[in-house]
DNA sequence: TAGACTATTTATAATGA
DNA sequence: TTCATTATAAATAGTCT
């Protein structure tokens, strides 16, 4: 790594941590596809990230490692396989979003949204103010994914 | 890495093979810690070696994680990349009443949510302060939500 | 904001014991 | 073989655009 003053903890600061989140995952991902072009092994990995957004990366595929790991590890009794209802790209943005908005906000243990109205200092309301089109923007899109969501429910049964 | 001339290809002797596939077994599952420990990210990793042995690493652990993938409806099994962000049941519920939220303040088709702030009038500043404290509510129930998400994970991985 | 860039730290292929 | 060492490539946190 680089410039890190060798300690592993927690990032604070949400975007630096959306950031670094996204650059390790592509570095981890990365490092699983030399394995296995390298050392012929094969290789999943499935990452969730805080706010719940799924990642995958699967060598020949996650599901057939798995499957495999599955069948070689402890016989688990769940009912394999998958396919509920996958999500749309809309709605994968919805949780960036989500996350986003409610991280900006949220920094460091001092927010905005701890304070009551009434009670913000001058200096905040412009923070606010900010904060509330944010979230303006993340309801609208929220209104427009339930409101299309019948639509796309066939489109998203193969995906 | 170091002493490679950037090519990456399958190495043919075995034995510095077997030496390359635990060395970078071990980085890989250490990246993968380093992404969880520093962007609070789940991740599960199973690897198989070419001669067949099976490892694994998962914080919280390997099936809890799966089993989410499997939930989340992530069918899509290749290489790389964003499967979908996907809706737990929690989530859904943070949807509803967000969905709720949005309504109520909507009174009789003229919502302050559909005005810039700058304009807002005289008389809509309490209603959007009440919104706003609304939103407020829901916007720690989403941050508790997250925060109690890995002790709960455990929990439901059953369900 | 998302990409480049850069200064450092890490990871690791080769080597030696 | 399996450590430890070392020279070098790669990853990445911070920075600048």
């Amino acid at each position: 790594m680089a410039r890190r003053s060798s300690e592993i903890k927690k990032i604070q600061d949400s975007s630096k941590r959306y950031v670094a989140f996204t650059k390790r995952r592509n570095g981890l991902f990365n490092k699983a596809r030399e394995l296995h072009e390298i050392c012929d092994a094969s290789v999943a990995i499935i990452v969730f990230s805080l706010a719940g957004n799924a990642y995958a990366f699967g060598d020949p595929s996650v599901c057939s490692v798995v499957d495999r790991y599955r069948q070689a590890g402890a016989a688990s009794p769940d009912n394999i396989i998958p396919v509920a209802g996958n999500l749309t790209a809309a709605e994968k943005k919805i949780g960036e979003i989500l996350e986003k908005a409610v991280e900006t906000n949220c920094t460091g243990g001092r927010s905005v949204w701890d304070k009551e109205v009434d009670k913000l200092e001058f200096g905040e309301i412009e923070d606010m103010k900010n904060a509330m089109e944010e979230m303006k923007k993340m309801i609208r899109l929220y209104q427009r994914r339930i409101l299309s969501d019948e639509s796309n429910r066939a489109k998203r049964s193969h995906a």
